[in-house]
DNA sequence: GCGCCGATTGGCT
DNA sequence: GCCAATCGGCGCC
């Protein structure tokens, strides 16, 4: 049974909401067939005020439309022309904030999860922004909807407050050295950047 | 209209 | 460690 987030669970800035996610589980129906991740690796991206952010451009950049629906709605985008990465929009409704999932560990579905990421070893399914997405299945059939009433839902009832690391966001040349990037101190599911 | 670059990944030097 | 793959937005001609 998932764990529905309190309802403002989103409205809160995206560095606040960030850590909170941590430990919180993914249970994703994408393509008619269960896999669940637990959110090991997370970024937050600020909105229009954060140079990094696909919202600083404004509300064109990237088919970026979702990221100013309402908290809690999904925004998927195509990164390099390949991969999928999901982000969670979160508050003040509007702002483009959003926190970016960088790494999940595999808890359910694995033999799904095994076929979508033919011949890498477990540790490689979904230590990455793009991987989690192939191996959860996620495309952007799931942008623009609401977490709680998609095809991809959230269980907090699996966050704890373990020991929490924060450090700067990677992959990114601009405000690269902000401090927005949080993990799960020890995990040896996170992304290898 | 054209060329460049990115919140990445995986294969090869 | 380096680099190609691949595509849409943006800047500039």
């Amino acid at each position: 049974m998932t764990q529905r987030p309190p309802d403002r669970f989103f409205d809160a800035p995206a560095d606040d909401v960030a850590p909170r996610l941590l430990g919180a589980t993914l249970v994703s129906r994408m393509g008619g067939r269960v896999t669940r991740g637990r959110i090991v690796e997370v970024e937050a991206y600020l909105g229009q005020s954060d140079p990094a952010s696909h919202a600083y451009r404004g509300r064109r950049h990237r088919g970026n439309e979702s990221l100013y629906g309402p908290p809690g709605t999904w925004y998927v985008y195509l990164s390099y022309g390949m991969h999928w990465c999901a982000n969670l929009v979160c508050g003040p409704a509007g702002s483009g904030g959003a926190v970016l999932l960088r790494a999940v560990e595999p808890t359910g579905g694995l033999a799904t999860m095994a076929e979508r990421r033919a011949g890498r070893a477990r540790e490689e399914w979904c230590n990455g922004p793009g991987k989690l997405c192939a191996a959860l299945g996620i495309t952007r059939e799931l942008d623009g909807s609401r977490v709680m009433a998609s095809a991809v839902r959230l269980d907090l009832s699996t966050a704890r407050d373990g020991p929490r690391a924060q450090g700067p966001r990677v992959g990114i040349t601009k405000a690269r050295e902000w401090p927005l990037r949080f993990w799960l101190e020890g995990t040896p599911w996170r992304s290898r950047a």
